[in-house]
DNA sequence: TAGATTGTTAATCGATTAACAATC
DNA sequence: TAGATTGTTAATCGATTAACAATC
């Protein structure tokens, strides 16, 4: 049974790195990658690299490298990015209309299959294509079509009702890109994406480096 | 000097969310609050919540808890939040527009001064009422508004390129979300905000769960 | 073969958790 | 005072880094 032989977070968290410079580099003609090579296109210590990979495959060969071809297909198939994911987002601002126009998400597996808000002047309109329906409908639509993941992308203060309709709905998977941190049940898996802490610790780094600032301080 | 006394990486991962559910607590009326509580709302451990506290403040109260005030003012000083930061965002497309278009950057401190783009068709229009500049300009603008902080929402390809004229610049920060491991000088810091590597990883989750997937591979 | 690079072990490093005396 | 909660130390845990024999 998966799931058993559990794999480290950080090395999970850096697997679609790897994953996504492996693509990059087959697209550039290359064959084989050493952890080196790998190493320094993504950021990582080479022997993290091959750590990390030994989770997943021993297929490198000694003096060669990686072969690409049979790496990316590995890293994906683990990744579960071969299987389609139909996902359901709630909250067609300018992020969900981000989020659902990009094409890039696509080669991930994901799929946008309902769009979702609670602006009466919004429902009955469309999000890249897709038509906006009544948040009241989310709970019986997500069961009917035995979605698995919900995307949030509405205000903080909307985000937890969301969240606990897609739960009741039977949604296991969110990704959360409302600021506030979801009370879920310990089976549901949360992602949060949240920008504004990404942006916080960026505004950290350059109070440091701020030489008039940090004589004030 | 400031950066000396530093702190653990995932100890300012994990300062923006207690800033968040501070700033929501006080919005709720509290005026204290223990790092039990704290830890429950932002899902952490209440040991790790006060280990992490006293990295920045020891103005706890035994007994009491931390004065909800204090503590969220102190956050922001040490995040920086305090400091505006002007920034240029270059590649005015769906993601573009959101991140211009959300308010609630603005209490991080984020000023969003000028908008770059390639695209012919969109240099001259604006978006979110601020005009969008050919990314020709880029480098000089940038220069004379002594900009610190750049926002990458291109796509893969031109990123790269971009992030170089911006180091070139004197930018110090990049708030990088285009899919593509940025190569810049140590001195500059990069924050990849890799959507595709957090789906990744929700779909892993997913792929785990699924026991049809599961009994197949 | 000689050179390069893997897989893996052991050593180091750092972060989390548990526990509790100090104190409000 | 009694109850609650902090700040901090010590113990545990896990991840990173270094090193090298095995091997292409």
């Amino acid at each position: 049974m998966a799931g058993l032989v559990s794999i480290p977070k950080p090395t999970l968290e850096r697997l679609p790195v790897y994953y996504r410079v492996l693509v990059q580099c087959r697209e550039a003609g290359m064959q084989y990658v050493s952890s080196s090579e790998l190493g320094r296109r993504s950021g990582f210590d080479n022997a993290q690299v091959r750590k990390d990979l030994n989770h997943i495959w021993s297929g490198g060969r000694p003096g060669l490298g990686y072969e690409i071809d049979k790496l990316t297909s590995c890293l994906a198939d683990f990744l579960g990015l071969h299987n389609t994911t139909d996902a359901a987002l709630v909250g067609a601002g300018r992020l969900g209309a981000a989020l659902a126009g990009y094409q890039g998400f696509a080669g991930y597996g994901l799929n946008i299959v309902a769009v979702f808000d609670s602006d009466p002047e919004k429902i009955g309109g469309t999000l890249s294509e897709r038509p906006i329906l009544s948040v009241d409908k989310l709970a019986d639509i997500a069961e009917r079509l035995g979605i698995r993941m919900g995307i949030i992308t509405v205000p903080a203060k909307a985000a937890q009702a969301v969240a606990d309709t897609m739960v009741s709905a039977g949604v296991q998977a969110i990704w959360n890109f409302a600021p506030v941190c979801l009370q879920v049940p310990k089976n549901v898996l949360v992602r949060n994406e949240d920008l504004a802490a990404g942006l916080a610790t960026l505004s950290y780094h350059l109070k440091e480096l701020d030489p008039l600032t940090n004589a004030m301080s």
